[in-house]
DNA sequence: TCAGTACATTGGTTCAACCAATTAGGAGAT
DNA sequence: ATCTCCTAATTGGTTGAACCAATGTACTGA
């Protein structure tokens, strides 16, 4: 009956029951599903496998078989491969995300509150702080949080899923530049690259989404000038 | 050995030999594969029927399978997989491809020449073309050549999965969109959601970003204006 | 030289059996 | 009655062999 995924999905939805004590949707059995879509088990856990890896649903031996929210799990591996495999560059996931970053600090200005500027405020102090004192690791963890912070006030699940994909595949090209960077400067206390996210927080501030825009664009080209080689 | 689907492309990667004839990398067969990565077949076919489904290879029966570049087909499966399952609504996808049409015409701004300004022309004159004449179809289908055009000059494989999968999860909401523009208007020849797109590539003629995603804005506005429920 | 046929290769599919983790149920002790 | 522990049933995880079907190759004969 169902060769394909999206047909598959279909039938899963009408098999599906809803579990009394947790709620989730739970499915039948392989072996009793495999029998009512009149699919062999073996063909039919190649398909779960692939639902599986998507996050759609979630197996646990002995316990049974879910229906559930993917997260950035996948395309976290989709970017990975993509990337060992060369089909897309590191140059091509730097622009991508620049590019989204922009577009989602545009948007961020236009709906932020003043408490979530605080919040985002309080990212980049601690990442201020961390960077003094030199503590690399903890200055890359409050950053993530402040651009992290960005994609949650637009709360796409298509942008949030892109920026963890970049993000995880960008990791180590991140957290080289910063190190890079944090050689080059001399005195720590006025880190530019720390800096110039204040002007962000500023123009959520303000909710000017051009400002936001310019700030952001800034906040890039600054990065880039300290790390990228001469 | 290779539990992972990062793992064993690594292992596919040092397997794979290229075939002279067509220049592929064509893997092992199935069952040599599975014996030299100690992997039974069975386990094997389970993970390489999702590296297929992501596009990363490719397999025929009897003749063997090959590393392939991945196209944008298993994103628009992954969109409507998502819709379908509630996890990502209409609204959410829309509001992804406004934001993403705007971020990327700022950067086909910056670098369109006037040969290609002329050829997303052309495509603007075919659309009004076959609306003026009340061919739906065909102004959809130049509607979305124009679009792909400004995806194709910035050239970016995330931003042109991404404008795949986005305009084939939201084809029939366009689709009726339009039919529905097209009721409201009386006449067809100032139809302005056509009209709207010169406003782009004169934009994009002068090389200024920030008019072209003026214009494009004011695309969505005037499409949202006409098509919405008042 | 060409056409056709037989054979080998390769992916596609099924089935039966067994392993391992989890859960449910019942027996026994308190 | 309630709790604990052991057993059995349920469920996903894995294997191997066998067979089907599509493709490519090599051989045979006109």
């Amino acid at each position: 009956m169902a060769k394909d995924l999206a047909g598959l999905v279909e039938s899963l939805i009408s098999e599906a029951s809803s579990e009394e004590s947790t709620g989730r949707l739970r499915l039948p059995a392989e072996r009793t599903l495999g029998a009512s879509l009149d699919l062999s088990r073996g063909m039919l856990r190649e398909q779960l496998a692939t639902l599986e890896l998507l996050g759609f649903i979630d197996r646990t031996q002995g316990r049974g078989t879910y229906l559930e929210a993917p997260d950035s799990g996948f395309i976290q591996l989709y970017f990975r491969l993509a990337l060992r495999l060369g089909h897309i560059s590191a140059a091509q996931f730097t622009q991508a995300r620049e590019m989204l970053e922009i577009a989602v600090v545009e948007q961020a200005a236009v709906m932020a509150t003043p408490a979530e500027v605080a919040t985002l405020r309080s990212h980049i102090d601690r990442m201020v702080e961390a960077t003094s004192r030199g503590d690399v690791d903890k200055a890359i963890t409050a950053d993530f949080d402040f651009h992290r912070g960005l994609f949650e006030l637009v709360d796409n699940p298509i942008f949030n899923f892109l920026q963890d994909g970049l993000r995880d595949v960008l990791r180590d090209v991140v957290a080289e530049r910063r190190r890079k960077a944090l050689a080059v400067v001399e005195t720590t206390s006025d880190f530019i690259t720390d800096q110039v996210h204040y002007g962000i927080t500023d123009a959520l501030a303000k909710n000017d989404p051009d400002a936001a825009r310019a700030a952001m664009r800034r906040h890039f080209d600054v990065w880039r000038a300290i790390t990228d080689e001469p």
